[in-house]
DNA sequence: CTGAAAGCGCTTACAG
DNA sequence: CTGAAAGCGCTTACAG
């Protein structure tokens, strides 16, 4: 493998000006540039980037961390964020961590470790950047969830707006003359009450709001059922909810993965989707599509996240632009898996 | 940020018996062992990974090379392998590459920056292995594929029998009384007539000399229809095959979402499933347990294939234990999509 | 515009 | 068992 010295030896020059060559600084002569990139190409050279990284004390490199491997959703702007990090000439390495670990925790240890110029979030809580997040100092860019009003000047986020999304898709279901909806998944908030801040309270927050503004009250204890993001779990929730609450003719199910397990519970129970009940999901998943019945539920713009996501991230990089927050339009995608309810 | 030379001052040794004590070497006292990790605990001291790798030349990480994003089922083999590799205290950095590239170039590339002390490769082409694989040298396992035969001392393999397993889905079929089937996906080769050696020719393979052997013959021109390995592409390819071919009363998909996506064609072709026709796929992805129909197939056993990989690369890493290669278990899963064909 | 030299934080013979 | 020192491959003031 050759080395910047076996480049400087062959070229002629110097180290010092093979260096500035191969990080494209302008006080370098036209002819020894030309000579020395003939010579790298020659010889295939390639910068050791370990000894890079320990001068630079900064990689070339952009770290995502994602949260929740089983999500979907996040797999799907998981892979459009790398081509579009590849699309700009960049390169991103991924860390995965579990659906309970911290992801600001992680990045302090990413960011120790690996030296990435620039951060990408794939989900996360809001909650965990509130404090911990000052701790980082690299440009980063939030996911999924609005990181405005945290106040951090190198941290943007691109979310869709949940809380207005899952209002409209309940909306939806009052309109078609549902009057008994049940919400299915996530965790509404901790014993004080409160809520939580993660994509899933403010889904439940927006869908028990548009409940309100139609008159119909919402029942926690018996038309609420909580449930992580999966199938699996969507299909045990769903069968104890409509165990208990069998008068439910709507679900609002806080993603598709969800719903699809819902669904299928609902079939095993000998009824028809959506003639006896009517399931929406949240997300837009590729598969949401495929399913029988079509799944009528929230697109996520998955593409245009990860696109804005990576363009911010870099042009932070790059040139101190600053750090900015967006919500990404929705679209709600008329399955079949919504009708009226029955008389 | 701490460095060695900190620590070396505040525990009174020099930065050689640091050294020492942070690579678990035998040859210190344990005196000065205690002390040293003690200032360690307390500084909170990380030793700077950039300068390990530049004087080891080799990073303490293992690094997944991952083709096509869009796999459902490798992308559960992957999380299955980041788990097992946490398991063992070690970590791995993970890299997409696109459906059509050559993942062991990719390799090269990776070891000559990452300078991973393990390669995992999750999908691949045997073919792609062949010759380039002679450049690496690192110990790697190739998972879903199988790599014995191709003489590498230091590539491991861990796969499904895809010809066998094809075999037997096909004659769960025939046993049914299906005589007319078809296959749907992959490339069956290239324009000589050769078969590539990845899984979907072996799948392919295995299902027509399946049908040989009970005597059915098996017309490519008619019965097969290639396609990609999505939703998208089933649902497309099936409905052509089914335009071309409407007496089939039996599909072998090569994957579990083109299964998914031709279940869909056939329902909006208005055919019902498996009364009409019957499906089967491949994989045994988690989805296909909640989909209507619940989805035959086979299932590959994600966990074991994880497991097994991610063990027999440590141990080549820690033990310098010779490769091995191994074909695991997969089970027929009777869902609701076959039936027996209607008179 | 170019070169000589210091130094990034570590590991590892070498000597004792 | 321990320390002093060389050196991994690069970048970047500094001097010219």
């Amino acid at each position: 493998m050759a080395t910047i010295q076996d480049i400087a030896r062959m070229s002629g020059y110097s180290i010092g000006t093979v260096s500035r060559v191969i990080n494209n600084r302008a006080d370098v002569s036209e002819r020894a540039r030309k000579r020395i990139e003939e010579v790298i190409r020659e010889q295939d050279y390639q910068p050791n980037s370990n000894a890079r990284m320990l001068r630079q004390s900064v990689s070339s490199e952009i770290s995502i961390i994602i949260r929740g491997t089983s999500s979907v959703f996040l797999q799907s702007v998981l892979e459009k964020t790398q081509i579009r990090v590849g699309e700009h000439g960049e390169s991103a390495s991924v860390q995965f961590i579990g659906e309970t670990e911290d992801e600001v925790a992680m990045a302090v240890q990413v960011v120790q470790h690996l030296k990435p110029k620039g951060l990408i979030f794939l989900g996360g809580s809001v909650h965990n950047f509130q404090e911990e997040f000052s701790k980082i100092d690299v440009p980063s860019v939030l996911v999924s969830a609005n990181a405005d009003g945290l106040g951090y000047d190198n941290l943007s986020s691109f979310s869709t707006d949940d809380e207005g999304a899952a209002a409209y898709a309940v909306g939806r279901l009052v309109a078609q003359g549902h009057r008994r909806i049940g919400i299915l998944g996530g965790y509404p908030g901790d014993s004080s009450g409160t809520m939580t801040d993660d994509c899933g309270a403010l889904r439940i927050r927006g869908a028990v709001g548009e409940l309100g503004k139609n008159g119909i009250s919402f029942d926690f204890d018996n038309d609420y059922e909580g449930c992580a993001f999966s199938a699996e779990d969507g299909y045990k929730a769903a069968e104890r909810l409509l165990l208990r609450t069998p008068d439910l003719t709507g679900i609002f199910a806080l993603s598709d993965v969800m719903a699809i397990g819902a669904i299928r519970a609902f079939r095993d129970m000998g009824l028809h989707v959506p003639e006896d009940i009517s399931v929406v999901g949240f997300d837009g998943i590729l598969y949401a599509e495929y399913s029988n019945p079509r799944l009528t539920t929230i697109r996520q713009d998955a593409a245009t996240l990860a696109r804005k996501s990576v363009d911010s991230l870099l042009l932070m990089i790059s040139y101190g632009s600053p750090a900015m927050h967006e919500q990404i339009p929705y679209r709600y995608v008329n399955g079949e898996s919504v009708a009226r309810p029955r008389e």
